[in-house]
RNA sequence: GGGCGAAUAGCUCAGUGGGAGAGCACCUGCCUUACAAGCAGGGGGUCCGGCGUUCAAAUCGCCGUUCGCCCA
């Protein structure tokens, strides 16, 4: 074969090529490997509101290189790919849109207006799965779902109509968070609270049948419109007379009493609090408590309630200044003052959250929250890294009930109807008439649900549930799910109780958590910051390999990482060099035809096979751990500092030489390096390393002869392969070049401009540098080595490098600047003494030799004998040299 | 108010009980028949501060400082 590739990688000119060929041959589907041991992740779906993030790239990178690794392990790997319907954030998308031609969603109506919907999800469910390509995930496409399909809109109506016969769900009046612009309640965790300044305006109550007034404290004093008592503290002495007593609401003239509460904290404020039950969740609690009338202040638009006198239909925050300028007008302003505190905004739109009080559908969480709790205090559900554990059980144990109904259009429709004669209808299927009276005048519940609710399925609706399917059964409950530790209460923790109430199982074994993809600076990217930045793009310009590679070694678990365009060069760099290495093993292959290892390997083949086995074994061993960063830093270091630093740099004195039998022998072990390397490096670049084994020589007898790199076997650990020996004397031969390369730095000397070198040796060592001379000699530029023993008298013009097995000698009769080389030597010495001091006084510490294992007490001997030899060395050239000066 | 995380080279970050690391940046010398997106060499650290546990702490515990996140 001829090969002849360009000197540069170009991804762009085989990447798409690669991935169509691996969706050819189907190599991403699940199954038809029977016997084998499944392994299988469901994707955490992309909204499909819009395109994928850097966020995305990330994640589906994860998912993808453990995939494509337990494939090549040989597991029977499923990773089932999917999208999400996204409710609010969609709708709000659909109703953006609408706006620009001047519609609201009630003008198209519903039914007009979920068809532009679908519109949407079908043109951005486009663009997402070509981003998916792009990014080379190994997705097994043709079991891809989608949140609202067929099949999760039947698990969805099944879920919903068991746990509501089981009466887990209910519908009730109840304070929700409302979002004014949404136009809808929203889940308690969907709400973002942000610090910011606000105010704290002190009102005067005045007493009503007794002399005085209280005083309460509010951010919020439009509430004050719906306040029903003023709550103080059962032990407060100022007002314990008072309870019982009335005041009247300043504005309203409306008489309300004054109750007792143990919430109130008598040290905030006066001691006194106004409760408004209608718009502040502690003052529903305690309205519910104490049997207080709730009054509505604001509705649904954020505006003030038609019963509010002359406030009413004012917007939320117009009414607050004018309410202010009344009250002091009034008189009953006592002060104001500067106060910060949270306020809650909606996730989606951030406009400030309105509590109201309204007829919602809830889960009843106690019951389900309990078995999630044991299942991850088991360790049956295992977090990486461990610590999200505490976040999970945190928010688990403190649940509150879940509010799923949604006031909008875009999701699942609740399966409820209402007929006139007041009986609720909660079924599977649509029902034509009331089971009570027989009327037909049935009304379907206009709202929807929660989009977390059908997201809580994932994991088996999307295997088939409720139907009993074989792949239900294959592949479920799934190995690992990977995520991003800001959804942890939204969906993995919902996904876990929803799995074991209804398949009685967990739903995934791991959970690999990982952290937030920001910009260079740190800041989150955000629309509107205008700081991110498009995982397409870098895949144009560098290729996909080269995004992941960087998004990868920028990840430590569950932490965050900045995006950097210098690492994404680093990581192009890193391609380019596998690139080169490989053009080198190519172009020097011949009509090679690989046939397994050679049966005499030499000691640079002995030593990178022992590095390659190493290596291999670090990887599997990061991977198994979920430490993919460490793991893809390990191929690296071996990529570059060994193979192609030191191997292929070895190899060129075999492969531009004469001997044919050692040009047979070189080009086996580093095809067999080479193609091994491939191997470890295709989950994390699969497409450059694809590419790279499809133009490797390939013959029958050859150990890997699949036809593809994809779907070939991982490296194998051999502890027999190991070879020490080789490694040992292999340190010793780059610790002399690197000694010799320092040396000829030292003084400055060119490449180009070869030089002689002295060993001073003992005779154990003189055969191994020997046979080595060549190659020391080419790596090192030397020109001609002289053996000295160790009796034999040192050269005296000369720098010395002073190892602690032998001495290099570079002579410069008359070039060398005597003082300079005293001085080198002098700093060297100061540094060894200050090792040496230190491992002395270890080993001179009795609690240390008897409590230390023996493995660290002898290997501190040997480092102090090391040590020892060095600095007498060090100090006798010293010493020399001071007299020569 | 509660919880969690971060603090290590100029920058960005790995490292979690046994001799301080990487990439980038910087300095020096090189186009060396794979690669200048490269090669060789080098400088650079109070591992945030303090106390403790331990034979041994960047690593474990406690206290504090600064920053970030989550929850109430």
């Amino acid at each position: 074969m001829t090969v002849n590739l360009p000197p540069v990688y170009e991804p762009a000119e085989v990447e798409d090529k690669i991935y169509l060929y691996w969706l050819e041959k189907d190599y991403f589907k699940a199954g038809g490997r029977e016997g084998k041991k499944p392994f299988t992740i469901v994707i955490p779906p992309p909204n499909v509101t819009g395109t994928l993030h850097m966020g995305h790239a990330l994640n589906n990178t994860i998912q993808d290189v453990l995939i494509r690794w337990r494939r090549m392990q040989g597991y029977d790997t499923l990773w089932l790919p999917g999208t999400d319907h996204a409710g609010i954030a969609t709708q709000n998308k659909v109703e953006e849109h609408l706006a620009r031609e001047g519609l609201s969603r009630y003008d198209v109506g519903r039914e007009k207006f979920l068809e532009k919907a679908w519109e949407w999800k079908e043109e951005y469910h486009t663009r997402i799965l070509q981003q998916l390509y792009k990014l080379g995930v190994s997705c097994d496409w043709s079991r891809e779902r989608f949140t609202m399909d067929e099949g999760c809109s039947r698990a969805v109506r099944e879920v919903f109509v068991s746990l509501y016969e089981k009466g887990l769900i209910y519908r009730g009046d109840y304070l929700v968070n409302w979002c004014p612009r949404c136009h809808t309640a929203i889940s308690d965790i969907e709400v973002e609270h942000e610090e910011k300044p606000s105010t704290l305006t002190h009102i005067r109550y005045p007493g009503v049948g007794w002399k005085g007034q209280i005083v309460v404290a509010t951010t919020r004093p439009e509430t004050m419109l719906g306040d029903t008592a003023v709550a103080v503290h059962p032990e407060d002495p100022r007002y314990r007379a008072l309870v019982g007593k009335k005041v009247m609401l300043p504005l309203m003239n409306r008489e309300i009493p004054i109750i007792a509460d143990e919430y109130v904290d008598p040290s905030f404020g006066s001691g006194a609090v106004k409760i408004t039950p209608a718009h502040d969740p502690n003052d529903f609690a305690m309205g519910q408590r104490h049997g207080l009338e709730v009054v509505k202040a604001i509705g649904e638009k954020g505006t003030i309630t038609p019963e509010m006198g002359k406030y009413a239909g004012m917007d939320r925050y117009a009414a607050r200044r004018q309410i202010v300028a009344d009250l002091e007008e009034q008189g009953f302003l006592d002060k104001i003052d500067d106060y910060t505190h949270a306020v809650g905004h909606c996730q989606r739109c951030k406009t400030e959250i309105e509590p109201l009080v309204s007829l919602q559908w809830f889960v009843k969480m106690k019951p389900l929250a309990g078995p999630a709790i044991n299942v991850v205090k088991e360790g049956k559900t295992r977090f990486i890294p461990e610590r999200f554990t505490r976040a999970y059980l945190h928010w688990m144990e403190n649940i509150r009930d879940w509010c799923i109904s949604r006031q909008i259009w875009w999701g699942h429709r609740i399966p409820a109807w209402y007929c006139p004669c007041g009986e609720v209808i909660v079924a599977k299927e649509d029902p034509s008439e009331c089971p009570a009276c027989g009327g037909t005048d049935l009304q379907q519940d206009t709202d929807v649900l929660d989009t977390w609710f059908s997201s809580a399925l994932w994991p088996f609706s999307t295997l088939g549930w409720p139907e009993q399917t074989d792949d239900l059964q294959r592949y479920f409950p799934t190995s690992a799910l990977v995520t991003g530790y800001d959804i942890i209460s939204f969906w993995v923790a919902r996904m876990i109780f929803m799995s074991l109430f209804f398949m009685d199982e967990i739903p995934f074994a791991e959970v690999s958590v990982h952290g937030l993809v920001r910009d260079a600076e740190g800041r989150k990217m955000s629309k509107s910051l205008g700081n991110g930045i498009d995982p397409l793009e870098i895949i144009d310009q560098y290729g996909a390999d080269t995004l992941r590679f960087t998004l990868i070694t920028g990840q430590a678990p569950g932490n965050d990482q900045r995006f950097r365009p210098e690492s994404v060069e680093a990581s192009r760099n890193f391609s380019n060099k596998i690139w080169n290495a490989s053009r080198y093993v190519l172009m020097n292959l011949g009509d090679f035809k690989p046939e397994g290892l050679p049966k005499t390997l030499n000691r640079h083949d002995r030593w990178i096979l022992d590095s390659f086995n190493r290596v291999t074994r670090e990887t599997t061993a990061l991977l198994e751990v979920y430490e993919l960063g460490e793991a893809a830093r390990a191929v690296y270091e071996f990529v570059w500092g060994d193979f192609c630093d030191w191997y292929i740099e070895l190899s060129k004195a075999y492969l531009y030489g004469e001997g044919e039998a050692e040009k047979e022998r070189s080009r086996a072990v580093l095809y067999h390096v080479l193609e091994g390397t491939l191997r470890l490096l295709h989950p994390f670049m699969p497409f450059i390393s694809e590419e790279i084994w499809q133009h490797l020589p390939r013959s029958n007898s050859s150990p890997h002869a699949k036809e593809a790199l994809c779907v070939s076997r991982w490296p194998q650990f051999r502890s027999q392969e190991l070879d020490p020996e080789a490694r040992e004397e292999m340190e010793l031969v780059r610790a002399v070049i690197r000694a010799i390369r320092n040396l000829r730095s030292e003084v400055g000397l060119p490449p180009g401009q070869r030089s002689p070198v002295v060993f001073r040796v003992p005779t154990s060592l003189q055969p191994l540098l020997r046979a080595e001379q060549p190659f020391i000699e080419k790596l090192a530029w030397v020109e001609e080595i002289t053996f000295l023993s160790e009796e034999a008298e040192k050269p005296a013009q000369a720098l010395a490098a002073l190892l602690d097995e032998l001495e290099v000698y570079l002579p410069l009769a008359g070039v060398i600047d005597l003082e300079q080389e005293i001085a080198r030597l002098g700093r060297e010495l100061k540094n060894t003494e200050k090792d040496l001091a230190r491992a002395t006084a270890k080993i001179a510490n009795p609690n240390f030799i008897q409590k230390a294992p023996p493995e660290i007490v002898e290997k501190e001997k040997n480092k102090k004998e090391e040590l020892n030899r060095k600095q007498e060395k060090i100090s006798g050239r010293l010493a020399e040299l001071k007299k020569m000066a």
